[in-house]
DNA sequence: ATGCGGACCTGTTAGC
DNA sequence: TGCTAACAGGTCCGCA
């Protein structure tokens, strides 16, 4: 669940119930996730200075530091009135006052909950992020610069957090096959004018998705929470066998460092490369 | 520096 | 139907 337009959206769904307030208790039922929960008891009572999101990351900004917050591969936030039942791996619970309680909701535990005093951005996790896909500074001759020699395959140099954060295997996919490259293509090796179909790409498919997502966060955040949503919207991911929805042909899917990888193999040629598709 | 594979977990699905 | 194995939206870390 928690894709890059995931989590924008889990982050403006949780905004109402945080900004502006103080966290007033917390409860950690399980603190073993992908590190051990950290809520330093200085928190207490302390007013959120700002909410915003790094890559994947949800930064609660304090006075003091922040809380850096991950969803992993299966973590989500639920906001749900005092009182309400406590579901199976509910780990991590917040109480920001106005009788509403934010569940930190993850089976695999994988996501985290970190603290950093001082400045976010320094966190050793933090500090050595690429830039955002929709900013300004995620640029075809960025990457031009960034894949100079490198060896390894286009898709897992776009899903590489130092490279560009938030796009994961679902996104890399979409945004490979609309502009019209081979997943496997060594980006040492890509023109620019391939890199700019991509920054297209990319961001078009995230944007569009985050639009999307706004419709997820309604469920993500009420009571009663809703999967199920954009998998209409998808071209090539998880579509082994079925027909490319440009040509016709069958999709292929492989293994490429070590993720599922989905393409077709008319539209995104091994040699040269494709057109954008859209 | 780069690239690869393993690791961390549980839930769901595919296959026998 | 039931059991088991494979796989999953992330990403860090250690090793070659």
């Amino acid at each position: 669940m928690p894709e890059l337009p995931e989590v924008e959206t889990t982050l403006r769904g949780i905004t109402p119930f945080i900004e502006g307030r103080e966290l007033i208790g917390w409860t950690i039922r399980n603190s073993a996730l992908r590190w051990p929960v950290e809520i330093p008891v200085l928190l207490k009572n302390q007013p959120v200075v700002r909410l915003r999101r790094r890559g994947k990351y949800i930064l609660l900004e304090f006075h003091s530091g922040a809380l850096l917050i991950h969803l992993g591969m299966s973590g989500s936030f639920r906001c749900v009135p005092r009182g309400a039942m406590v579901l199976t791996h509910d780990h991590v619970e917040f109480d920001f006052g106005g009788g509403i309680l934010l569940r930190l909701n993850d089976p695999r535990r994988f996501g985290s909950v970190l603290w950093q005093p001082g400045e976010a951005d320094t966190h050793r996790l933090l500090a050595h992020l690429g830039p955002e896909p929709l900013g300004n500074e995620f640029s075809a001759s960025y990457l031009k610069v960034r894949a100079h020699h490198r060896k390894v395959a286009i898709k897992p140099f776009l899903m590489d957090s130092s490279v560009v954060v938030g796009v994961g295997n679902i996104y890399a996919n979409e945004a490979l096959f609309l502009a019209g490259i081979r997943p496997a293509r060594i980006v040492g090796r890509v023109p620019l004018h391939k890199f700019e179909d991509l920054i297209h790409a990319v961001r078009r498919v995230l944007s569009e998705a985050i639009t999307q997502g706004g419709t997820t966060l309604r469920d993500f955040v009420s009571p009663e929470g809703r999967p199920g949503y954009f998998q209409q919207r998808l071209k090539v991911y998880d579509r082994k066998g079925e027909p490319c929805t440009v040509c016709g042909e069958a999709v292929e899917g492989v293994v490429l460092g070590g993720r599922g990888t989905f393409y077709c193999p008319v539209c995104q040629p091994v040699r040269g490369f494709g057109r954008l598709t859209w």
